[in-house]
This record gives structure tokens, sequence and C-alpha cells, in this order.
DNA sequence: TTAGAGTTGATTTT
DNA sequence: AAAATCAACTCTAA
């Protein structure tokens, strides 16, 4: 008997270590590769534009890549819990693959399916691959189910369980997309369906953004893993990474520039045809054609490519962990390193993953209960870059304009909304961090603002980044700020071009 | 019960 | 640039 396989596409949008693409190809007659995209929540009101535009390019990408391997990703417009069962039925699939989701609403969505594939006898595989381990055995090894609420203790809980699984390779072919054209394929949908193909942000309802505004990086595989690549190629910037010094007024530049270039000579490599490869006729290195264009900040800017899945977190961890070996320890240590980030994602993923109420502060036993006020006047001051504070308020101009904030910056913004300042609930804050950010993800925006308001996971109230002074202490001549608000480039006074 | 630790403060001193 | 000081929180491990 012939499989059909559906693979429904969530996060995960790569073909590089997807276990549940394999499962999908495995034995399978025809695979068909699908993306839901549900124009009720892909609004303005509710995601900002930036991560849409990375999402439709990460899409476009994704389809390019499928169709490398003799498939192609069928984008489909509509409520997924609906789409997905009438898909299995009218195109008469047997299996169904999908990367397993973690968050609270991801897990109603996908039980809701799971029932329905259940009833109509199409087998369910969801391979837990976004993170770097299976959150239930993660959970599983914590007393009374409760993940811990500090990071040395999640770092042993982690070890206990060994190295991360290694990436699954790509496929080089997958089998091909059900018999028919697209049209008809959508048409026996019926009317759960209110479209196809990926739409452009117009279509959805978003002001156009230019090419060379925004988000300064594209989404998509492709990019980031070659961004991963570079990021890596950059021995030294890697061996000396510690996020808490790394410059959060650095405006975006070449990366080459950002990274600083490798101090720490790579290792030459064994194969001399690789290394004739490497090098071109001037005894310079060919990569440097297309480094120009990728634009970068003080940190990796490889986050937002982790939150829709563009790659993956094992992936990540173990060619890190190949330079790591050969750097024989000259390196720095979580937290502060490059590895003690993928963890700290991993802290994050596994508190949220265990902890009921994760996203709020009634009903969620890890959080402090406070009397925060919800005043209106003061989070639309902070939110619109009107604080009057010029750091606070370039900071949440960048947010709004790239989608994008230094981590240094999350944290100034964060501490002044809620217990540094405005006293305002991290909710609120949160809920802008959530629609702003092109690399919003549920586990690490709840859990950050959770510890910048001192809710948990981080106590220390009297340390409060100053509104004026942190934003000094990097942005020594202004520039980062007299970007974000131009009206500071208006000098007053007898010397207009003093310098 | 208590000592020690905690990714990323600000300011002053060396 | 790095270390000491300030003032002082809560949680974990012993």
């Amino acid at each position: 008997m012939s499989t059909r396989s559906l693979l429904w596409f969530r996060k995960g949008l790569r073909v590089h270590d997807n276990p549940a693409l394999l499962r999908a190809c495995d034995g399978a007659t025809s695979v068909m590769p699908v993306f839901v995209l549900d124009p009720w929540f892909m609004s303005p009101a509710r995601v900002g534009g930036n991560r849409v535009r990375f999402l439709l390019e990460s899409l476009r990408d994704l389809d390019a890549s499928l169709q490398q391997r003799g498939s192609r990703l069928l984008v489909v417009h509509g409520d997924p819990t609906k789409v997905i069962p009438v898909a299995l039925q009218k195109w008469q699939c047997t299996r169904l693959c999908f990367e397993l989701d973690t968050e609270p609403y991801a897990l109603i969505r996908d039980a809701e399916v799971r029932e329905r594939a259940n009833a109509n006898h199409v087998n369910v595989h969801a391979p837990s691959s976004h993170t770097l381990y299976d959150m239930d055995c993660l959970l599983a090894k914590c007393p009374n189910s409760s993940p811990p609420t500090n990071y040395a203790t999640f770092l042993k809980l982690a070890a206990s369980l060994g190295s991360p699984a290694k990436p699954v390779p790509a496929p080089a072919s997958i089998p091909g997309t059900i018999d028919g054209d697209i049209a008809e394929l959508v048409a026996l949908l019926g009317d759960v369906c209110t479209g196809h193909g990926v739409p452009t942000l117009e279509e959805l309802g978003y002001e156009p953004i230019a090419e060379n505004e925004g988000f300064p990086a594209r989404g998509g595989e492709t990019e980031g893993l070659r961004r991963l690549r570079e990021t890596l190629s950059e021995r030294t910037y890697v061996a000396e990474f510690k996020k808490p010094s790394t410059n959060p007024t650095t405006l975006w530049r070449p990366l080459t520039e950002a990274f600083g270039g490798s101090k720490i000579e790579p290792k030459p490599p064994a194969n001399p045809f690789e290394a004739a490869k490497r090098k071109g006729a001037d005894g310079k290195t060919n990569s440097k054609t297309t480094k120009d264009t990728l634009m970068a900040p003080a940190t990796t800017a490889l986050s937002p490519y982790m939150k829709f899945g563009c790659v993956s977190a094992r992936t990540f961890y173990h060619e890190l962990h190949d330079l790591l070996r050969e750097l024989k320890g000259a390196h720095s240590k979580p937290p502060e390193s490059l590895e003690g980030q993928l963890l700290w994602r991993e802290f994050y993923y596994l508190c949220a993953f265990g902890t009921p109420n994760f996203y709020k502060m009634e009903g969620n036993r890890i959080c402090r209960q406070i009397n925060w006020t919800w005043d209106q006047e003061r989070l639309e001051a902070w939110e619109n870059g009107k604080t009057g504070f010029p750091w606070i308020d370039a900071c949440m101009k960048q947010l709004k304009k790239e989608g994008w904030m230094h981590h240094l910056s999350r944290h100034a913004v964060a501490c002044f909304l809620t217990r540094g300042d405005l006293f305002v609930h991290w909710e609120a804050g949160a809920a802008v961090f959530d629609r702003e950010l092109v690399d919003a993800d549920y586990a690490l925006n709840n859990g950050n603002w959770m510890w910048l308001s001192c809710s948990c996971f981080f106590y220390q109230y009297f340390r409060v980044y100053g509104p004026v002074s942190f934003g000094k202490k990097w942005d020594k001549n202004g520039d980062f700020i007299r970007k974000y608000l131009p009206v500071l480039k208006v000098r007053i006074g007898r010397f207009p071009n003093h310098k």
C-alpha cells in the first residue's frame, strides 16, 4: 500500500537537521510539504512587519531548498486546525509529520490536529528538534517536575543527559508531491482555505519595508547557515565571546568588520584539494566577496534564525563544539560564552515547558506577585520612545524600526519600564516585545521579562540600569542616539559645526 | 542556620 | 582597564 505523507512546517523552516522531514520521506510514495499561514493572526496588530517579512523570506527560501530536492512548499492560507485535518482527508494522506512545538498554544493546536488525524487512522510523528534536548526528557529529570530556576542547576541537569544528539543530514532528494496542479489541490480543501502562495507584506495589510530598511538580515535557512558559518570562521570572536561585554550601541555594519577578523588562524585543512579551493590565486581567501553584504551588530544576530528554526540548535551546538575542541580550552565558558547562550535558550525553554502560566504573573508559581501598575500614559511613552531619556527612547525607536535591539538594550528598557523607573507590569512590556521583535520567542521573552523585573531568576533589585549612565557608558559620542533620534542631530548653540 | 553565589550596576580607586 | 567598594536581594547547598 502506498504511503502519502503530509509534512507540516511551522517552526523548523529548514531541510537540514529535520527529523520530521526524514520521517515523512521514509518509504513514502509522495510527500506534501505544507505551511499554513493564518492571515487572521498575521496582522499588524499582532505581529510586527519585520518579523512577518523575515518569515516570508524564510518560506521562499524553504520552497527553493525543497525544489532543489524535487519537491516544493505549498503555502496555504487558513486556520491550521481546520486546514490540516481537511488536507489529510482530501489528499488521502496516511502519515502526518511535524516538528514538536512545546509552546502552550502550539500544544493545544497540535492536540486538536492529532485527535482528528488519529480518528482518520493517520499515523502522526512529531519528533523533538527545535531544542538541543527533548523537553520531556529534561523535565523527567526535575524533582516534582519543577524545572530549576537557576542556570547552574540547569547546566548540571543538561550535562546529566550527555551531549545533545547530532543533527541529522538533509535528504538529497524528496519523494514528489501529490499529483495534480496546486490550484486543484487547494480547491479540494474547500472554504477552510482562503488562499495560497507566499503573500506580500502589502497583501497582509502591512506597509511595505524597503530592501535597505528594517531588520538588516534576510530570513531563511540558506542565509542563516551562511551567517552561522561566517561567525564560526571568526575564531577570535568566538573564542573571546562574552555576552555582557558586547556593545549594545554598536550600529549594524559589515560582518567582517563587526567580528574584527580572526586573529586565531584556522587549522589548515588536511585535504590539499580543500586547501586549493579555499585559497584564491592571490593567496587571499575567496570568502570576502560575499561577506560585505552581511550586516551584523555586536552579537551574532542569529536569534531570528533560531526562533523560526532556519538554523538548528543542534547544528549550531555541534559546529561550535568542533571549533571549541580545536581551541583546546582557550575560550570563554558558559554562562557568558556563545555556547552559554545556546544553553540559556534551553534553560528558558525548559522553564516555560514545565511552568503553567509562564507568560503571566497570576497563577505562575515561579513568579513573584507584585502590585504593578498598568498606567497607559507611562506605557505609551515607553513604547513610542517618548520618555525624554534619549538612551531609552533610541532603543525603543530601533525596536519599532528594525524589530531588533541588542540584548543589553532590552535589559535597559525592560528595567526602566518595570522595577527601575515606571513600575509598569512586565506583561505589558513583554507584549510589545512579542509583537515587535524579529526573534520574539515565547520562552525567552517571558523568561527575560521575569528576570529583568526581578519576578524570578534574578533578585538583586537594587542593581538598576541608569537610563542615562548605562547608555553613556557605551555610546560615548552619541552616534547611537543620533541615529535613532534624528532630532538630536541638530546641535543648538553658537557652534553648529562643532565636533 | 549560614555561607556563598548569582551572565551583563554604578562609582571610585588603582 | 581592572579591581575595590558600595549596599544588600534571594536561593541553594552544606
